[in-house]
DNA sequence: ATGGCAGGTTGAACCTGA
């Protein structure tokens, strides 16, 4: 079983390199991050067409999540989080699997720069009303996998060059700690926990020849619940759809279930 | 210190992203 999160930058915009990346992978479902489009523009039909169905929680112009299974996916929910700005950035649905039930939920967290501005504020609540309902979800059901692109640096070694890092959004201190709170209800960050201190960055800027100079950051990521960490086989951060034409500027990170 | 790339909306210019 592989289940890839991935922020592909506007799912028309990606629609062929996003197909092109089902047909050579064949993940059995992806949660996808910034697809740009409402419901009604999604592109049902290509994704069908390769056996997955899909779930959207649309928005116009910006952010929009998405679920797409190859499974049958169950209760989907578009309400988990207080959100003020009533904006698309969380998606979960119950995956039936080896006769457990695993809430997946799919996540884009605000990016919340410039710091000293209203953009920040809504990180941190967002965050906040994050942290509450996986407090209440981590109550009810021990199989939870959280991905997404979470718009934080956990730590210095997840940023080509963490200086430039120290006060911005995606890696201030009290962002950092928000982060290190989920784990503590009982999450496993499953890169970390397969690969230790490699490096896995899952973006690079379009600018600059980021991409080229491997001038990454690792923002995209897996908490696990623990008692589904002995179901982790592996984590894959693929990096073949970032080198392609017309890339997104993240790279699908997958997680393998034994 | 600034802008650089990319996508979306809208109709050339502006917003957002990380």
């Amino acid at each position: 079983m592989i289940i890839t999160s991935w922020n592909v930058n506007s799912v028309r915009a990606r629609v062929e390199n996003i197909k092109e990346y089902l047909q050579k992978f064949s993940p059995d479902v992806v949660m996808m991050q910034e697809i740009k489009t409402q419901d009604e523009t999604f592109p049902y039909d290509d994704f069908s067409r390769l056996d997955y169905e899909s779930h959207v929680f649309g928005q116009k112009s910006y952010n929009g999540v998405a679920i797409i299974s190859k499974h049958k996916l169950e209760n989907i929910r578009l309400d988990l989080i207080k959100d003020k700005l009533k904006q698309s950035r969380i998606i979960s649905a119950e995956l039936k699997y080896k006769k457990k039930s695993i809430q997946l939920i799919n996540i884009y967290t605000p990016n919340g720069n410039p710091v000293d501005t209203e953009k920040y504020t809504y990180k941190k609540e967002w965050l906040d009303s994050l942290i509450k309902q996986l407090k209440s979800l981590s109550k009810k059901n021990e199989n939870i996998i959280l991905a997404g692109d979470f718009n934080i640096l956990p730590s210095a070694e997840d940023a080509y060059n963490i200086k430039g890092f120290e006060d911005d959004a995606l890696y201030r201190l009290e962002i950092r700690k928000k982060y290190r709170e989920m784990i503590n209800l009982g999450f496993h960050d499953a890169y970390r926990h397969i690969h230790g201190e490699k490096e896995g960055y899952t973006y690079w800027d379009y600018m600059r020849g980021a991409w080229q100079k491997n001038n990454g950051l690792r923002i995209d990521h897996f908490l696990v619940s623990n008692s589904l960490l002995n179901k982790v086989k592996n984590v894959i951060i693929n990096k073949d759809p970032r080198g392609k034409e017309k890339p997104s500027d993240h790279t699908p990170i997958e997680i393998e279930l034994a």
